[in-house]
RNA sequence: GCGGGUGUAACUCAGUGGUAGAGUACCACGUUGCCAACGUGGUUGUCGUGGGUUCGAUCCCCAUCACCCGCUCCA
């Protein structure tokens, strides 16, 4: 059965929104491209974005709901940073693990987190079923969560491994768990559910970051990664911010860009892509009014999609669990959208509003912090007592001078993802009605009920027939529109009704008719996409008219 | 990564071991003149890609890529 997403999907790639990438190749697994109609879309909510938050914002105004007034900056950073950055932010540690997998049982293991015991069985040469191992020494792995049942199941594997009789033989070469190395030889070790030791395969490395080279001559000291967000850019340049434009805490950062992640899965179209584009806000304030700006970000962000047009029904505000959250991070929300794609009931995040603490500019100040044995955050140390990823040095905190107070400042971050917010509003105006062909039959239409300031094309202008002075009516006003910097259409090309029905399907809100009357009083009409009533307007004021309903 | 499904024209899909099909769309001309009109004519395919079997493969076999579904994974 062809589902709501299908139609989607198929509507995209037949109208020029979204086609994949390097489709003439055979495509390219988790990339995307925009067409002619999806890249208008997409930078209207691009625009949309930046207008609302930095062009048209008033730092001399409280805007309702919010503390105090504020000033906002914006910001463009590249993609390839210093690669310490990523260590400081934590991205390296978690991004670039080892992962191994289970030949037998089809599970995949982080190298780095596996657990389990060295057991020496020194009858292991004489048994004809262990013999082909050619060592006394195997490695029992268990997947038991706590470090007590697990020292337990690692007794009950043992047993049933090499059997109940010869228990009293085993020497168990560690008291606690312990994880494997990797110069152990994994022929030895024995997967969770396993029937015999030597199923898992030699680590690999998964890089969910991209790596690339710098310098034409690198090697692989030359290493860097291309950006998984675009908030470390900001955080990385506060300093720059705060000394160039006479900002005062409260302020926000924004910045719009791609980044890149290597998801182990992409899929659902464009919702999972492994290059994407994201709408980061980094909002620095004082420690003690943290959780006021935070609730102000969340609610705020919140509003915005409802404004752009997506239905309450659909999108959901949700506060994460405590064990949801980040390790640094006192709380996070997430805006979830009800795409098509999902099952009934189920969301999918357009964009997490986090409250990350002082987390990131201590940590490029110091060296990458982590939680201690209390709780608190402090910076993470390595084996030599030195920090395990050491930070910038530099001095990251605030001086206020009015307060005579010096803090490093807690940061919001709202951070959205411009693709999946792109594909959010072409769900949503995804719409199927029934509208009377000229026989008075009942007709599907498909329609994209696109809020007008997203619509890739605003307004389309079409001659009713292509003699009598229409089309040459009808361009003027066509070059009038684009004069005002109106994206239109002129549509000269088959049925009048046909024509409505192409508009209609791209989103086009107002299509405008040059018909008989209009070359005797200079009128045209004016036709909706969504109820399809139909005004008089004088060419003459179609262009503030349009600009005018743009506003509203 | 695993299992299942799919891949044929711009779109939706038929089809067969022996020269590739329909509807829609698109283009031209004529007619019509406000919600998917009608007539006539026309354009479009390395049958996802690469191998193999065969006299001959879009069809059978193998591999590979992409998409969909379910697992797995997912700061």
């Amino acid at each position: 059965m062809e589902t709501t997403m299908d139609k989607v999907v198929a509507l995209c790639k037949r109208r020029g929104f979204i086609f994949q990438s390097s489709e003439i190749y055979g495509g390219l697994n988790g990339f995307w491209d925009y067409g002619p109609l999806g890249v208008e879309l997409k930078r209207n909510v691009k625009e949309a974005w930046w207008r609302d938050m930095l062009t048209n914002h008033d730092e001399f105004s409280v805007p309702p709901g919010a503390p105090q007034a504020f000033s906002m900056a914006g910001l463009d950073c590249s993609i390839i940073m210093h690669p310490q950055i990523w260590k400081c932010s934590g991205h390296f540690d978690l991004f670039c693990d080892h992962m191994t997998d289970c030949r037998e049982t089809k599970r995949r293991y982080r190298f780095d987190q596996i657990r389990g015991r060295w057991v020496e069985y020194p009858r292991a040469t004489q048994d004809e079923r262990l013999k082909k191992f050619a060592t006394t020494r195997f490695f029992l792995i268990t997947d038991v969560d706590s470090p007590e049942a697990g020292l337990e199941d690692t007794i009950q594997r043992a047993r049933k491994f090499f059997g109940r009789q010869y228990e009293k033989e085993l020497k168990w070469q560690s008291e606690g768990l312990v994880g494997l190395t990797r110069n152990d030889h994994l022929g030895h070790v024995l997967a969770p559910e396993a029937s015999e030791p030597g199923t898992l395969t030699e680590p690999r490395e998964f890089n969910l970051m991209f790596k690339t080279i710098v310098g034409a001559l690198g090697g692989a000291d030359d290493a860097a990664f291309l950006r998984p967000e675009t908030a470390q850019g900001i955080f990385a340049n506060f300093k720059n911010v705060v000394d160039t434009v006479r900002v005062r805490v409260p302020f926000g950062i924004v910045q719009i860009g791609k980044s890149f992640r290597n998801e182990i899965t992409p899929r659902n179209f464009t919702f999972r892509s492994r290059e994407f584009e994201q709408m980061e806000l980094e909002f620095f304030c004082h420690p003690k009014e943290s959780r006021e700006w935070y609730t102000y970000w969340r609610d705020r962000r919140y509003q915005w999609y409802l404004n752009l047009g997506l239905k309450r029904e659909r999108l959901r505000l949700r506060d994460h669990d405590k064990d949801e959250l980040s390790h640094y991070s006192v709380g996070t929300a997430d805006i979830e959208y009800g795409f098509p794609f999902l099952d009934a009931g189920e969301f999918g995040e357009l964009e997490g509003v986090a409250h990350r603490g002082d987390f990131d500019l201590r940590s490029h100040m110091d060296g990458k912090l982590a939680r201690d044995s209390e709780g608190n955050l402090a910076v993470e140390l390595g084996p030599d007592g030195k920090p395990r990823h050491a930070g910038s040095g530099k001095d990251l905190s605030y001086f206020d001078d009015q307060a005579r107070e010096r803090f490093v400042p807690h940061v919001i971050e709202p951070s959205a993802g411009a693709d999946r917010a792109t594909l959010a509003f072409i769900c949503e105006a995804y719409t199927e009605d029934q509208q009377p062909d000229e026989k008075g039959d009942m007709q599907t239409r498909v329609l994209m009920k696109f809020h007008p300031r997203l619509a890739p094309i605003k307004a389309a202008v079409l001659p009713l027939v292509k003699k009598d002075g229409m089309p040459e009516l009808g361009l003027e006003l066509y070059r009038a529109l684009k004069a005002a910097g109106i994206p239109s259409y002129f549509d000269q090309q088959g049925a009048i009704g046909k024509r409505y029905r192409r508009q209609d399907e791209i989103g086009t809100p107002w299509c405008l008719t040059i018909d008989g009357q209009s070359m005797q009083d200079k009128t045209v009409t004016l036709r909706d996409r969504d109820t399809l009533e139909q005004s008089r307007v004088p060419v003459s004021e179609v262009v503030d008219e349009i600009a005018r309903r743009l506003r509203s």
